[in-house]
DNA sequence: CCCAAGTTTGCAACCGGTTGCAAACGCGTA
DNA sequence: TACGCGTTTGCAACCGGTTGCAAACTTGGG
């Protein structure tokens, strides 16, 4: 159906590989050969066919990116992000929508069926053995937002969790809260274990107790407000130090419905930043990840592991910041 | 790298035919042939490459799946039942990312060159060139939530624009609101268009004026924020029509941010019913789009097209419905 | 036991590119 | 004009599968 390369070179009467040539770079090819070619190829509408040359030279640029936070709005972000970052670089994603996936296996099998170059693993709420899954197939990986794990030697982006919990504490310290609730995003995932772990550190190198901890059992708004509810139903506290934003307006939706006044009655830090963060029904205080930096490095790891398969490539941590706005009340120098 | 047919076939002491067909359903081996491939191929670990199996029956399993709208959480939605759908029938998006692009050929050749089966356009905020620039390169195309157009014979699944707008207006008519204002998306877009025609006819079928309409610059809380303040500045009235319920997010904060109480002093309407139209802090009131059955309709659609070129492949309009929530004030029976 | 019909198998060509290699070419110089 | 060197070109093999076709094998009936 497609125009061939063979078409094109009877057209512009010259070889194959005078027509491939031509349309890889650095090939070497005079001129006017170069411009018959074109010529015939646009009066064609010749396209290469990337699954040919693919074959051809044994390598794809396709780079499979595993998720399975379609729930949360960040991911959009982080989607986005992804998607144009890699279509810079000449890569396309393969998305896999692990949402309602429970076997790794399935998943590897079919990236290593499109023999994908590599694979960006973006998510803190999976199995560990999930990421270690695609090294095993002997594919490179990169765990974007993972933990720095000593127990695999997969290469992570993101954050160090523990100093980040412990910024929250800081945080909420300063301000002269005392009553602090953590109310965490799900149990098992690693991030939120590392934060709590950096919060409660920071909280008794301080002296103080932490009031409560509970978690949210996903990253949902209506996770976040259920938790919240249960909470208060318990105990009152004067600030709640919450392990995603989205938790985090579910949480002060829960408190307003009780009548509680943000942030004069009580606090809410989020963590993450994302865009609705700054909505005027929430503005949220909340700790930033840096979304960006964090996305552009996965990429730049996964592509040199892709072109230097054995060079050394460390993992990479970025610093997290607090952004003020107004569900914290504010720092009192006395 | 990879363990190929060739190896598979030595080891299993047949020939290479055998070893595809053990791999192809419906192809005709005995039971004695599978089981010795079948073992020789576990052995071995091999994964068939879909690469090579693309080249040979000159057919992927791709589908290109184009959007813009990765401002709007809706499309995340949108995304994840695509990707799992899409799945489910052993398809895989190719995601082309148009948020910065301005020129359709590009991703039209892009997509060509990974020989995709079809495409399915999934925004209805793209101009109309962007959609037959892919049926132009001879690839199946479908529309979803585009426009059921006269002009071009491309198959759209979605809803009919005109008879939302005139639902949007009959709801609001029936709760006596009398000074109605409409807060479209992005003045170009075909929907927008089509809203608001729908709802003028319906307003003055019942001998309404409209108060005034104006228009979000995108499809974003800040251009909803930013249109509401500038309406309010200039005039006063008791209803707003949202051509998005992400627009009436941020119309709704502006309202309230001027000291307007909702649903008291003035009623909201939205459009879409977006997951977050649920959240305590806004309610919304809004006109539900039924995401999930034309984002089926249109997977069915694009697969049908792509195994049966010739066949009739008609639009697929679906119908709306007003989800009531707490941004307007009941209907009145007096 | 033989034959016909139905299954299973292997051969070889093909899908649309890439690439190492050697031959052909172009050009400046003696 | 002949020579030498660097560039450009075409040949042919290869990437890892699929598939039409004919040969080989089963199976059952007469």
């Amino acid at each position: 159906m497609a125009v061939t390369l063979k078409e094109v070179a009877a057209k512009a009467g010259v070889s194959r590989s005078a027509v491939s040539r031509t349309f890889t770079a650095g090939a070497s090819v005079s001129a006017k050969t170069r411009r018959k070619v074109e010529e015939a190829a646009r009066e064609l509408g010749y396209t290469p066919s990337l699954i040919a040359r693919s074959l051809a030279t044994n390598r794809t640029k396709l780079i499979g990116l595993v998720a399975n936070n379609f729930q949360n709005p960040i991911f959009l972000e982080v989607f986005d992000l992804y998607t144009q970052a890699l279509q810079e670089r000449g890569l396309r994603p393969l998305i896999v929508n692990l949402t309602n996936e429970t076997d790794p296996d399935a998943s590897v099998q079919m990236l290593r069926q499109y023999r994908v170059g590599g694979v960006v693993v973006a998510t803190s709420t999976l199995p560990e053995d999930f990421a270690s899954a695609f090294a095993g197939a002997n594919v490179p990986v990169v765990h974007a937002f993972g933990r720095h794990g000593e127990t695999s030697n997969i290469p992570v982006v993101g954050i160090d969790n523990r100093a980040c919990g412990a910024l929250a504490a800081e945080t909420l310290l300063q301000r002269r809260y005392r009553s602090i609730a953590v109310l965490g995003g799900p149990q098992s995932a690693t991030s939120t274990i590392d934060r709590i772990a950096g919060f409660k550190d920071a909280m008794s190198a301080a002296g103080q107790p932490v009031a409560d901890i509970r978690f949210a059992t996903n990253y949902s708004y209506y996770a976040g407000r259920e938790a919240m509810h249960s909470l208060l139903s318990e105990k009152s506290v004067d600030a709640v130090f919450c392990g995603d934003d989205l938790i985090c307006m579910g949480a002060m939706d829960a408190a307003r419905s009780r009548g509680l006044n943000i942030p004069r009655d009580i606090g809410f830090l989020g963590f993450n930043d994302m865009d609705m963060a700054r909505w005027e029904a929430y503005a949220l205080t909340t700790i930033r990840q840096p979304t960006r930096d964090i996305i552009q490095a996965s990429i730049d790891l996964i592509a040199a592991m892709v072109s230097e398969p054995d060079g050394e490539h460390p993992s990479r941590l970025f610093d997290c910041t607090v952004v003020e706005r107004k569900t914290l009340k504010p720092v009192t120098n006395s």
